[in-house]
DNA sequence: CTTACCTTTGGAAACGCTTCCACCCCTTTC
DNA sequence: GAAAGGGGTGGAAGCGTTTCCAAAGGTAAG
């Protein structure tokens, strides 16, 4: 049906060889019969198969990325940073969307297929064990994006020491009593970012914790949405007076919202009454005067996709784990706590 | 190096076809014969080759999407959408994310390529005459989405009646000077929600328009950012008391909220002092009670895939055109006019 | 004039699969 | 007992490239 180099061969008089020199610019073609065999391809309106090519080939110039769905602003940012270094390589990216964990397995499975694509970048999800052997085995270069595996390059922002920062610097302020916001309880940010919560607070005996608050219920995105953040403030602000944390350490952006709104909503201000830190930096952040740890997603979406060009070029390379502080962003949800507050 | 089908083959004593029917489910093998090839093929660690398949079969079993990444929320409930759907189907996504329109081109060319995928979705961008030709001519299937083409099935929402809706609206609730602020000028959805706009206000003697306000300068994103929105209206509300508007219909969500943040510095209410509807429907829309107009986004996503795979199926197909209709969805920033409002 | 080398070329083989055709063997039917 | 049909199988051909090898022709050196 379509036009192939065969064609074009027998139309231009020359073997298949040369066609196919002609068209990889391979440079042993005389100007002739290169310009010749062009205008013949041209005229025939000749398109390569992509198929073909990457069978003989045996590179596919593709590499896939395994993302979840969640909390939008990261998927996009992440995903800019890949495809604007793929596109100055001209590679292709296929991209597999979780929206829901039990497709990861199946994505998995699909991606092992030889000759599927080059390399493979997996953001956000914890890789199964069985697929750790597999793709150990065929030593198939990964790159791991927002978590961490000793196997594989790891590229992720320090969880546990960004919260932890977060914690001080609402103790710094004055804080006494602190509570922390975050997903559901089993998910890795939530853990790393809990972690960095409780030992900042151990730091300090004059600090209490009024407790880590997860949704009620197991919710979509891990827990990281605005409804979820706005129902446990409402829980939060539900603890008896004496109980009640004057800050506190939000474990998203997202939760931040919705946690803003409930205080709207019982007549708090923020931060006379109720100080907030949160954690991610999306753009909206900015724009509501969150104070919030910034993350480098963009900046981790180019340098995963070169660190992924690295390895397929040499695949031998020892698995680099790379950390990217957080960085503090001071705004306006977080100040002195009220009784201080008043001193003034 | 990898295992191959021949491999297979020799080792369980059977033919290559066999081994191939085996691996696709073909019914005509025997029971037994299955089982044993079955068990090689596991035992000597068989994947098959997706290049070799793909151009065996003359199918990639690959769709590509193209899209911008304006727009976060657009962009992620659309792809959303398109991927539920390509899942259950097994089939892969390629996709090509525009940063900057110069890409456009090369990804159109590159998407031009035998066996590269078996069909396209366009999403928010015009395509270029000469590639429309192109397209035509190979008879590949194509599917425009939010946008029109008469060449190419289209689904994209009804903008100009979503704009016209949105300003009789505002109209009936007293408001008789109004005004619009929108994207950058030369673009689409922008041009054709200006239409609906005007149309609206054409309709009402005693209405007039405080004009049509774009970004001043080209912004980034079609001008469709919470900055534009923001820079938009102060220069709004700079225009002397008598001829600045009571009422706004802005032509995105995003703007919207820049908007309703220039009102808040400016020491006005919404929709006390200005009423504002806006369109899109985002997800943080409901969050901070925007009245705006919804559109289907995600439902687009799937239909337009769901089309797609039965033009796959039937290429002959003629083009199908089919808008949605951007439903008025109220909330609280949109009510009477200050004058009115005393009254009450 | 011979040898050596370089540039340019043609074409076969390989990439790893699917599919079609021919064939075998076993039932069923008359 | 012969003919017809059908399930199961092997293997060649084909998908459209790239790449390697051999060879042709030309030029330079001896």
């Amino acid at each position: 049906m379509g036009v192939t180099i065969y064609d074009i061969a027998k139309e231009a008089n020359v073997g298949v060889g040369t066609v196919s020199r002609v068209l990889n610019n391979h440079p042993s073609v005389s100007p002739e019969t290169r310009d010749h065999v062009l205008s013949v391809a041209q005229r025939m309106d000749y398109r390569p198969n992509a198929s073909a090519q990457r069978l003989a080939r045996r590179k596919s110039r593709t590499i896939t990325a395994i993302m979840p769905y969640i909390t939008n602003y990261f998927f996009v940012e992440l995903l800019g940073g890949i495809q604007d270094y793929l596109f100055e390589r001209d590679y292709d990216l296929l991209l597999y969307g979780v929206n829901h964990p039990k497709q990861i397995e199946n994505y998995l499975q699909r991606s092992l297929r030889a000759g599927h694509s080059d390399g493979m970048l997996i953001a956000s999800i914890d890789l199964p064990p069985d697929y750790t052997q597999r793709y150990l085995k065929n030593n198939f270069p990964i790159i791991l994006v927002d978590r961490f595996n000793e196997h594989f390059d790891s590229l992720f922002v320090q969880n546990a020491e960004g919260a932890h920062t977060a914690t001080r610097y609402l103790i710094s302020l004055g804080h006494s009593r602190v509570a922390m916001i975050t997903g559901n309880a089993e998910t890795t940010p939530t853990r790393e970012r809990a972690e960095g919560y409780r030992t900042a607070v151990a730091e300090f005996e004059q600090v209490s914790s009024a407790g880590i608050f997860h949704p009620v219920v197991e919710s979509k995105n891990d827990g990281f949405t605005k409804d979820a953040g706005y129902e446990i403030m409402k829980s939060v602000l539900a603890l008896p007076g004496d109980t009640r944390p004057t800050a506190v350490f939000v474990a998203s952006d997202i939760q931040a919202f919705g946690a803003m709104h409930a205080l709207k909503e019982a007549g708090l201000r923020c931060p006379e009454d109720i100080s907030i830190v949160s954690f991610d930096d999306i753009e909206l952040a900015h724009y509501y005067g969150l104070t919030t740890m910034r993350q480098p997603i963009r900046r981790l979406g180019v340098l995963a996709t070169e660190r992924l060009f690295a390895r397929m070029d040499d695949p031998g390379l020892d698995p680099l784990h790379r950390r990217f502080t957080p960085e503090l962003v001071i705004r306006h949800t977080a100040g002195p706590p009220p009784s201080r507050h008043h001193d003034v």
